[in-house]
DNA sequence: GCAAAAGTGTTACTTTTACACCCATGC
DNA sequence: GCATGGGTGTAAAAGTAACACTTTTGC
């Protein structure tokens, strides 16, 4: 066999659009039913390899902020075996008939490690994988309820980036080149659950003296034009090594 | 076969003592060469469980902290066959010779989880296994250099310890019943690698107002003895849960 | 002019830092 | 007495929180 036995890997694919902090969710090709991407490891394949493998057939992007976060190993993990429809038979019979190797493959228990990236949607180019139709992105806020563990698995991945959160390079990855002070406040909102006061977290993270104020911005809105921002490349690094000591 | 196929855990077992964090070793039984302590997960044990059993196993202590913190699965992993003598034979055949099995066993890539857990060094009576001759409380500052990729795993232990420390319960997992604010403080110290000045340490200590005071303890020292103290486990936990916002 | 959002200011309050000072203890 | 470590005091600096004020923009 060229994978390795009894392991996969799922993928919390985050992205930020419209101010809303966003996932990745596959569709299955039967029934209303979503997951995380995944996938499995080649026998010589580093998992953060598999992980990165995933996500660039998902997405079509390289080279992004990808980082293991857990892995799962109940005992009872269920797998694609366990979802039934109305009569009790096993929905993925279907998939399984097309080719019955893969289908036996899955009737072992799986040990699945977990892995959280950081894309920009506008660059995301989404390809769905033999298992399902369509890939969507969804606020994060509105998920449906998740095919297998996988809704453990997003609720267990949203608990360590609030708390690795000061050495996590979210604002840069999740962030456009130029971005305004609205759309950091928008996003360190949407990933801790609470408001913040404009004024003072403008204050705050300019303080942080990791970004350059680019020209205004002409929104077209009838208020004042708020300033564009980029980070500084280099200070951002040496900041997010210390930990982003915000909140 | 009745072992999860390509899978293990290893442990980095803590423990403080003399005020000096230490890491549990196991020596083994041939060469001068020490490892972490691990095992292997059966084809039906919860990965948790699997790590429960080896700290149990090595400590004889149960139901402590004891938490995954990442999952090493590079391709290149090293296995006990890469551990050569000076004429290039595999220093692992002695104990291969004895079991085949286990030897063919242990010829493959293997993934492992990594566990940390926090002990009292009192309370624990160490048993070596299979491969080795005796286990050792080691200070973490002064590692010899370990066998396989166990060096690297402390080292991402280590740093995960750091990245997480507000949400684990270091002091109250490491600390006796009743300690001095000194044993907090050479505790803190020890995790984070730096000196902290004593007279505000106490004082943010105490503000966080999870201790409760106790009588005072005469140490035999030529100085003012210093107060007893002990956690209010209530507000301890409570406090945990939030984030013990210290450093 | 007006509403809306952006940028800056103000003020009271808390926290941090770096010490200094006195206290208790055993020799 | 004296060295040693423990507990508390203090004053300057820094940081925080809540809110007010002014600016800019399109209608």
């Amino acid at each position: 066999n060229e994978y390795q036995p009894g392991h996969s890997v799922d993928c919390a694919i985050f992205g930020y659009q419209d101010q809303e902090l966003k996932i990745l969710l596959m569709k299955m090709n039967f029934g209303e039913f979503y997951t995380l991407p995944g996938g499995f490891i080649k026998i010589d394949e580093h998992i953060d390899a598999a992980a990165q493998r995933v996500l660039y057939d998902r997405t079509g992007l390289k080279d992004l902020f990808l980082e293991q976060f857990y892995t799962f190993g109940a005992k009872e993990r269920p797998t694609l075996w366990d979802i039934k429809n109305e009569k009790g038979e096993p929905l993925f019979q279907q998939v399984s008939e097309v080719n019955s190797k893969f289908a036996k493959w899955l009737e072992n228990r799986f040990i699945t490690t977990g892995y959280f990236a950081f894309v920009d949607i506008e660059k995301a180019e989404l390809t769905p994988d033999m298992t399902s139709d369509s890939c969507h992105w969804v606020n994060v806020d509105h998920l449906p309820e998740l095919l297998l563990d996988h809704s453990f698995i997003v609720q267990k991945c949203l608990e360590q980036i609030r708390i690795q959160l000061n050495y996590l390079p979210i604002s840069k990855s999740l962030l456009p080149e130029a971005f305004t002070m609205q759309d950091v406040q928008k996003l360190y909102e949407a990933i801790l659950g609470i408001k913040l006061v404009r004024s003072n977290f403008q204050r705050k993270f300019l303080k942080l003296d990791i970004l350059i104020r680019l020209e205004k911005k002409m929104t077209g809105a009838s208020n004042k034009a708020p300033y564009l921002y980029m980070f500084d490349e280099e200070k951002y690094n040496a900041l997010l090594q210390k930990g982003i000591g915000l909140f």
